[in-house]
DNA sequence: CGTGCTATTGAGGCGCATCAATCATAGTGG
DNA sequence: CCACTATGATTGATGCGCCTCAATAGCACG
């Protein structure tokens, strides 16, 4: 089943005519090769980004150089429903690993929109969510120690990807490099290094050559205190 | 002028009927003394916050019982048009100092957006501007000295509170304790006083007394690497 | 005139950054 | 098939930024 499908269907019963006319927005994806830039920070977006297959993010640049990653974009994210509101895009949008993703116009999604509440209601309540997270990493990078922090990014991808079916139990691919992570958590590599060797040791979770294997679920997400219910507002 | 015409007005012009209609949004207003939850973890609001005068937070605690705060509402900002779709609330929305609220309806907040599309639009970008304030956020706690937090913090307040009139350029009254600002911005209280004086021995910025004195915005905006832009999305 | 909260300052220590070197792996061209 | 190169992973040594603990001072309040 197509990820945008699966992950809206979350929030609510689509019918089957709304998901054929989500899974058709996939229709002229295209492969995109890793660290490659999909929307660059000041341009004027056109169109909204569907991934498809892989991991992209949104990111910024410090003066010094330094990259902080503020969102990571799974398969099923629409990157971005609003930005149809905006001038110049202040932060970028990439790749990680090499995804699918396909474009959608703006007319496309407004048109989605005012034709089918559900699809409308489902989108705004994954804008939410993505929201919440965001809100999350705050509190992440905020007042969670460097092992803390890790843990709770694996945990939340975990989860995120297995909404999506791109993880199992046992574990999910993931094409990010440990400065990707050291970018995302505010930590060096280095020390980001030191904290995945930790967690192997503990025999938590092993993390290495783009996979990451969870030895024991329960253990990881005590460690990061992992609550997933930021990642699924409850519909009132 | 009611803060929320004043800050929505910045969003595009606004009819002489919806400005009276947003005014009208303050008349049940109450004053909230400091330290006070206005929505609590757990709860279902049935209703958005509007701040009049005076600084609200969102917040959540930690197991450990240390505090993080992921946003701050100040005259104007309306806490949340989309809390309407959610169940249980996963932090916490408090006054830090005391403040005047009104409550508003999800029906009134409804029939607003429907019978008056320029008011659905400002709120609409109002919210898109919360999103990039946040992912600021994740910046400053990300990959920002303590200082620049600090000054980034006190470089965003300043342009927030100037654009509903509760600042000049000389400086703003704020209602938190250094506590507060270490909560916000990661740091402990002790290191927070540190930096406070560091800056007021640089001649940039005085902070104390619920009052912030502003002796040099250039050099403080430069400390903190201040783009304001993400305040204020620009309209396509 | 206590009582409590906030601000301030000092001393000491830890967590993580930085610098630097080595190792592993994959891709490239000869 | 093997250098050769590039990139990322790993580990060690060293140092700094910030935390923690603790004590004092200032100030508002009853």
């Amino acid at each position: 089943m197509h990820p945008i499908v699966r992950k809206l269907a979350a929030y609510g019963p689509l019918a089957p005519e709304e998901q054929a006319v989500l899974a058709g927005l996939g229709a002229g994806a295209q492969l995109v090769e890793g660290r490659l830039d999909l929307l660059s920070e000041g341009c004027v977006p056109d169109s909204a980004v569907l991934v498809l297959e892989g991991v992209a993010c949104r990111y910024r640049h410090r003066r010094t150089g330094t990259r902080q990653i503020t969102a990571y974009l799974l398969p099923g994210d629409l990157c971005d429903l609003d930005f149809v509101h905006l001038g110049r895009l202040n932060h970028s949008v990439a790749t990680l690993g090499s995804c699918r993703v396909a474009r959608v116009p703006r007319e496309v999604l407004a048109g989605l929109t005012t034709q089918y509440p559900a699809v409308a209601r489902a989108l705004r309540l994954a804008k939410l969510a993505e929201e919440e997270t965001t809100r999350e990493w705050v509190m992440n990078v905020g007042c969670r120690s460097a092992i803390e922090r890790v843990s709770h990014l694996l945990c939340e991808l975990h989860e995120r990807l297995r909404a999506v079916g791109w993880a199992t139990k046992a574990g999910y691919d993931l094409p990010l490099t440990q400065q990707d992570l050291a970018d995302t958590t505010g930590l060096s590599n280095v020390h980001v290094n030191r904290v995945l060797r930790q967690l192997r040791l503990m025999r938590v979770v092993e993390v290495g050559g783009k996979r990451v294997d969870i030895l024991n679920l329960a253990a990881l997400q005590e460690i990061a205190e992992f609550q997933a219910d930021y990642l699924r507002p409850a519909v009132a």
